[in-house]
DNA sequence: GTCTATACCGAGATAGAC
DNA sequence: GTCTATCTCGGTATAGAC
């Protein structure tokens, strides 16, 4: 999963995959029968630690402080960003190339969090709660581009920095 | 370069390229060396866009007049957005999993936009001029892949009628 | 300069021994 | 269930006739 995150699923080859697991090549075709199934392995695991990284996030008391943690997230996050992006948005986009339903299911990985995230701002009771979602997602998802673009961390400490002081007043 | 955009750089094909320009596969090689070479060529040919659309946005006299087309384009190309997501942005993040100088000069895609908005941003006296620029085509950046990813144009329209008032108010 | 034919290789997938 | 060997196809690139 870190290769096809480093250097893209599709330029993953199952011999790499295969090594990184330490077994050999015709042996993955004993847990997969084709590498989109791997796809599929890929996309379930990132959703479940999106839900691992949810299921915490809801321990706190209240939505301000959760949307808070999730963009510091980003920011904490930002040297990997800077070296090969979201893994989430990457793999997502990299999917929404292929035809057939792999692009619908990787379309998941950033329409559950934009569910979760206009939850909390209803939560809030701040509307629209969809659009301020959408507009806090796009922007953390739109500076991971950028970071990886430019190769700098630093524009996701500007852009984090300048969300939260928005996320507290509102 | 149409294709390269619908499928992805790496996944169409010389054959590809060579049957939708009508000359035979060998022919190729003829104006381009390597694949990669094709590469750099449609950067080029993507930056020479923005140029050219850098002119026509130039020639109005405001920078807020600017940057409110420039967030119109996006708006415009919503539909196309949604089913492709962003020329520039999809290209550049697709090469930045590259190694060598290819992902380098694919950033160009993008801080060249950056830099130019920047600009604007300075001329109409607000600051940090960087941290505004950063944040508009963050968001603009977010919600192509956001709206390829839902398939789902409305997106686009939503966040950037939010972004024009942002952009007024400022 | 334009085309045909083909070499070469890497990757996905399979067969079948153990 | 685990491994080795191999098939097959598709894609990049080249050779060389015209």
């Amino acid at each position: 999963m870190l290769l096809s995150y480093q250097q893209g699923f599709r330029k993953t080859t199952l011999a790499d995959i295969a090594e990184k697991a330490g077994v050999p090549l015709g042996n993955v075709y004993y847990y997969f029968k084709t590498k989109d199934e791997i796809a599929h392995a890929i996309i379930d695991e990132r959703l479940s630690q999106f839900y691992a990284l949810r299921a915490k996030l809801e321990s706190m008391a209240s939505p301000k402080d959760r949307l808070l943690a999730f963009a510091q997230m980003t920011m904490n996050n930002r040297q990997q960003l800077a070296k090969g992006g979201c893994e989430m948005g990457t793999l997502c986009s990299e999917l929404q190339k292929e035809p057939g339903e792999l692009a619908i299911e990787a379309g998941r990985l950033l329409s559950e969090p934009l569910g979760w995230l206009t939850a909390q701002f209803r939560a809030l009771g701040k509307a629209p709660a969809e659009g301020l979602a959408l507009h806090l997602l796009s922007a953390l998802q739109g500076v991971s581009v950028l970071a990886n673009a430019l190769h700098d961390p630093a524009v996701v400490a500007a852009e984090t920095a300048y969300l939260k002081a928005w996320i507290e007043e509102l």
